[in-house]
DNA sequence: GCGACATTCTATATCGTTATAGAACGATCG
DNA sequence: CGATCGTTCTATAACGATATAGAATGTCGC
């Protein structure tokens, strides 16, 4: 079997140097009329491909971009992956992607496979804030190409990173509850220990300040497992002064506080609203359609994108830059005005 | 600024060849106790890490699998991929991703793309049974690597595929139909053109010759888009003849679908029962829980990893391999028994 | 003591491309 | 006409790893 033909076999036949040849493929040199034809014309009828692996090692330039997301089955970061898989094609770059399953020691394993394969830029949303900075700082050897932190690590020193302005998102999901009348309104998220998340405890804390509620704050924990995330919001249901409302600070945990409501007998609007975070199409089959803090995905993407080409192409002294874009509360119908329970009518 | 330091700098400092370097790091040949110490001790302090790339273009082996979905934001390509991540890191691969949007001409230079990269093997759901076959076929001096096709293309020449047995999950989804009592069940889908598609089409309608219903087979097509498959399922409801079930043969579908009743003010599953395809998370926060024919997406990428790496492995010359999964379908709260309309009555 | 053999190691060429430096050539200009 | 310049081209040496062939060394049997 003929093996694959190289840039020299091109060359030969065109009658040129192998340099030219190659200076036809690529284009980064000029080409004279005729040789430019005869080289295209052999690479017609050997049928070259160039090899990628080789024009990415002697030009020290992959054209490949890490993306490390948590977990692609979560259609926040899905439909992320997609619309980054979207800017990389046209940008005539590929994507290698791996996920941490918000295990530091899998994601701290995969980066180093990403940047052992050159990657020549790289996308993230880390398990942690500080995850990629401590690796950065760990281990000096290993380059670490131009990173951009999407979603997560906000503000970490020397990295660009986009996200979205979630204090104002769930300040004003708080707003839009407390405007309902809830006062007992409990929130509900995976941990508190990275930065967007307390956030959106922030901005949840201020509504509730604003509103004289300092007092009223509920954090219910749950972790990133469904199930957890459920027992954590079921037994604040459970309790006698249970929360007329609960505010998911992520899609998984909106998911939870809407089992668990049900799960407990409870309806929503009526007994219990929901504010939920992000917001895709199978939300819009809900009944009721969730009320949601909803992220701009797609601009965090080609943001993201942006940054990463400027810093690819650009000086790599320059300061590391932060886009925070902004959220948009989408009032559905899981949110309703509070409704007088008998107990509260007996305190009262 | 210091390099980053190549085998032949560990080797110098080792006081060893490279090649013996080379041979602790990837154990290929077996190398005394005390050269192995020394080449270990240089690599920790000179924090040597192996260039993937150079590894890849002498060795002909870039560990690099390539995957390519249509859309990467719909849930079932999402879990696929999520499942298929997981198994190439077990496995020491890097996943590379394209998507194809459901475009035979993005796909074909995404392909393209990926071949160029070495890539070592190649799991695809391919826009169309037979594009990555054209492809091959087509341009016999791309150096298509093993292929796997998945969920589509079952059966393809000269491809390893997994797919799930759409007709058997089909057939038993239109009994249950009409096991409730349906006799117009109108079946939607994106196109009829890929044989995954067609087989269930084909178990509905074994299904209703079985009932002897062979004449009331009603399929709608309305594209990938939400809106066309919606528009397609709501131009028949609005038949005087409407079904009084919808078998959804996608997640697409089915979102359409449901939406398209709702739309109508019709109930679910009063006045119309629906049958979904794939199932996620998602779909239990719907009200109600939709009845679907669940395909067994782990298993897909499993078994889909399995063949790829032997036929990585193995002589190339093996005959294909079909591997066809069961569905199971999942009965829950969108069916319901068909309930008589009015002008059902008169004409009884 | 000598050949046969296994083990461990090394020197070199190579994977396919492109960066680099400079050669060859004609055109332009004083 | 010689110097200068720009264009087009080529030869060569990388990029960083490993496959290959064979050298060095030690071990064993006879």
């Amino acid at each position: 079997m003929r093996n694959t033909p190289t840039i020299r076999d091109v060359a030969r036949r065109a009658g040129v140097s192998a340099a030219t040849a190659s200076n036809v493929v690529n284009g980064k040199r000029p080409v004279g009329e005729a040789s430019r034809k005869a080289v295209n014309e052999a690479i017609a009828e050997l049928g070259y491909r160039l090899n990628s692996l080789a024009s990415a090692l002697r030009g020290r330039r992959s054209r490949l971009i890490g993306i490390l997301v948590p977990d692609v089955a979560n259609p926040f970061f899905a439909s992320l992956v997609h619309s980054i898989e979207i800017e990389a094609a046209r940008s005539d770059y590929e994507l290698v992607l791996v996920t941490s399953g918000e295990d530091k020691a899998v994601e701290r394993r995969r980066v180093e496979a990403l940047a052992d394969r050159q990657i020549d830029g790289l996308l993230a949303v880390p398990a942690g804030d500080d995850s990629l900075g401590a690796l950065r700082d760990g281990a000096p050897s290993l380059a670490l190409p131009p990173a951009v932190l999407i979603d997560r690590g906000f503000g970490a020193a020397g990295f660009d990173c986009v996200g979205a302005d979630c204090a104002a998102g769930a300040l004003a999901a708080t707003r839009h509850l407390i405007g309902l009348g809830h006062r007992d309104i409990a929130v509900l998220s995976h941990s508190t220990e990275l930065a967007n998340i307390e956030a959106r405890i922030a901005g949840y804390r201020r509504a509730l300040d604003e509103a004289g509620l300092s007092g009223r704050a509920r954090i219910c924990v749950g972790g990133h497992q469904l199930e957890g995330l459920r027992g954590a919001i079921e037994q604040e249901l459970h309790r006698a002064d249970r929360p007329t409302a609960i505010f998911a600070l992520t899609n998984v945990s909106a998911l939870a506080a809407i089992k668990a409501v049900r799960a407990c007998g409870l309806d929503i609007p009526g007994d219990v609203s929901v504010v939920g975070f992000d917001d895709f199409d199978w939300m819009s089959a809900l009944r009721p359609y969730l009320t949601t803090v909803a992220q701009p995905v797609e601009e965090f993407a080609s943001s993201a994108w942006r940054l990463l080409m400027q810093r690819i192409g650009g000086e790599p002294s320059a300061a590391s830059r932060a886009i925070e874009l902004p959220c948009h509360l989408k009032i559905r119908e899981s949110t309703g005005p509070v409704r007088v329970r008998l107990r509260a009518v007996a305190e009262g």
